[in-house]
DNA sequence: CATGAATGAGGTTTCATTCAT
DNA sequence: GATGAATGAAACCTCATTCAT
């Protein structure tokens, strides 16, 4: 979960501050009297991830967290309110940081399909630096979204990256070098596929067939596959 | 599970027939006891899978599978021996199930592009009629396959498959129509890719970009593009 | 809690039969069978009134409970669901036999002042042999009867005692023996209260005053006292 | 608990004053810091007496009182050392109030029946003003009065009213208006009791009876009541 | 005087599993 | 074969209290 920590959060610290934790500007006081609240509240958020991305939400263990997180189990309701508030929070992070890491790549004013691969590989490289995101969502979708469900603050989520893919498919159709046609949507669900699939699934596959996924060499023979999977299909 | 019925098993009812259940051809009992136990049985499986898909291996609650299969808690150690034990019975079933499925498939005489077309809509079409599998298998991904991991049951599973592929890859590259070079395991990747991430991360999807997934109409759309992706990247 | 045992209620077990308890008839199964399990019930329940009656809700343990029963912690989840539940049970049964006992009165027919020294008798009395009942009252309404105000089983309680206090005081008027113009609900209150507040801070009082309350010959002048207050009230 | 104020105690803000507070004359320092101090003190009492009312002692929480009373959570340690100080210091406080009110009242020279009419209405009155002292003596009666028996400073009590009662008694029966043999003690039980009752259970009543009691109205109806019943005892 | 962070003991509740019939 | 009752370990969570500043 290291990129989890380059998000801009306001530091927080005080028990419960719950909703629209990173709305409010607060004033920056003296270094050290925050630190200890903001840097414990960061090692929960982050043993949790790990905890949570390994053995799902049932499976995870307050105690576990407690601990590998260097605090006291107490510290966890003092600052999440309940093992469902650290999720939620787990959650929304993980969520957050992959929405500011796409917005970060500014596709826009490239050339078709050199932004198009651009975007596959970000896809793939973001779940190589980020495994934990892939059981949380996993985890998540077995319950039917149940917690992001009820989370306000990720609703206009990828909206962008649609636009934007649609944009560029535009642009591609114009120029005559793109397929026509191609609904945006359906084609981030691809791109999003071809990668997060082989790691989401790279335990059962290497085991069916006998083959170890996941290493760098064979990461570097799928991404090129990726890509070429999806430029393939886009060539007018 | 409708499907996971048509799967041949032995009736099996002492306590505990763990290993190799199907291996050992049972005495006939006379046939009323062995409908109801093998009914019993099969139910406390449905109910599991139902559960299990749902919840996870630690979210699931054996308490909720004895209620709704209708059997009794009992039964269920008297046929399965642990939670564990019916976990990887239900795993079990499920992949066996898909194996022979695919089995059915009979791709090899085909020609190439009709015999890959054919596979992806019925991969497609798979995870259409037997939901539940794909939540096992996200299950069984969260936790690196540790339950499959130590299935003897399943060791060759879809080696079959790749096979076919292969041969259907070189007869196409033969002929010149289809594209050289291409992996078959990663084309199987792909190919499940398509439409397993569309059904296993419809409920993000659909939250995070407000368009209801899943749905008939939807799922149509989604088919032809699977279809499409994948045949693109093939053709030379 | 000894009385408590002579309410008729229908033996019940399995979890959680909360609502209507009592209500149905349940046909008889056969004795020993059921036993255990009404029997278990019955002494959790017991147990929970001397507790809840000397600890009030948030100081009773469920622990102290389970032990005091002789039963398994997890028995009271099983029968009671809850804490709560089980305060419930406890309060509901009270209450209940209280008023059963009340109804087994029959004052209609008897002489006014006859009949409301007996009541005052039965009420001084019944609180000698149910001393939990007071606690319990006095838990509730420190509480705003938080708990009984949600429990629909209670909702005619006495109303049938104020009725027949105010036929007896219609009587006695016509007769010209008894005040006229007395509120038969105040009458009930003031008849409670000699007795019930002389049980309820028998502690306190004792302490403030260096004399033992509530030992036998303490009580009798009691008893005597608050025969003598109400009667002398009534005198026409 | 607005008459609590009055009580005069030596404002005290060092650690643990428990002991005797009031009677060493402690060296007065700068007004505004004692004020505040005193402030504090005074407010956490305050939110204290509601909270132990409300919830009884092992009810009540030590968060709800410092976040009620707008002080730290370790002021309250600063200056009662305990929950159980707090507590404590509650009690005697309200009880050392009562005490005062009640010695306030100079009962001694007035014609008996007038005098005794006067304290059945003052108990009235004051539980209509002080609230929580009626729910204070139900908790402390319900665990056996556990913290005022260690309490030395409630000794002596209402010993007094119990001696000018009696001495209203011996002159009332000598005039020759006013019954013989009264107990004077529990005389005094019966006129707290007929409005205490009606207070302390006012929740389970109004419930029971269908009849809002503690409205103003029926406060009224109820203050006549208490009298009518206490002096009718007392005519010869 | 005052505060936010931290703690450990203990409380309620849940769960897989087994016993007795 | 089947059932309801029972169990103990462990899970989540709460609370009074103390530490560091």
């Amino acid at each position: 979960m290291q990129l989890m920590d380059e998000v801009v959060t306001q530091p927080r610290f005080g028990p419960l501050p719950r909703k629209d934790e990173a709305a409010i500007p607060a004033p920056q006081p003296p270094k050290q009297a925050l630190r200890d609240a903001e840097r414990t509240r960061a090692r929960i958020l982050a043993a949790a991830a790990a905890e949570f991305a390994q053995k799902g939400f049932a499976g995870a263990r307050v105690d576990a967290i407690a601990e590998a997180s260097g605090a006291n189990k107490r510290m966890i309701y003092y600052y999440f309110g309940s093992k469902e508030g650290l999720y939620t929070a787990v959650l929304e992070r993980a969520y957050a940081e992959m929405r500011a890491s796409e917005r970060a790549l500014e596709l826009d004013h490239l050339e078709p399909f050199v932004g198009i691969q651009k975007l596959v590989e970000f896809k793939f490289d973001y779940f190589v630096e980020n495994p934990s995101i892939i059981s949380l969502l996993n985890g998540e979708n077995m319950q039917d979204a149940a917690y992001l469900r009820r989370s306000d603050r990720m609703a206009d989520m990828h909206a962008s990256l649609v636009q934007t893919l649609d944009a560029l498919l535009k642009r591609g159709a114009r120029a005559g070098s793109m397929r026509r046609g191609v609904d945006p949507l359906h084609l981030y669900i691809s791109i999003s596929a071809v990668s997060y699939f082989y790691f989401s699934n790279a335990s059962t596959l290497s085991k069916a067939f006998g083959r170890e996924l996941g290493t760098p060499v064979e990461n570097k023979l799928r991404r090129k596959h990726a890509v070429e999977v999806i430029l393939a299909y886009l060539r007018a």
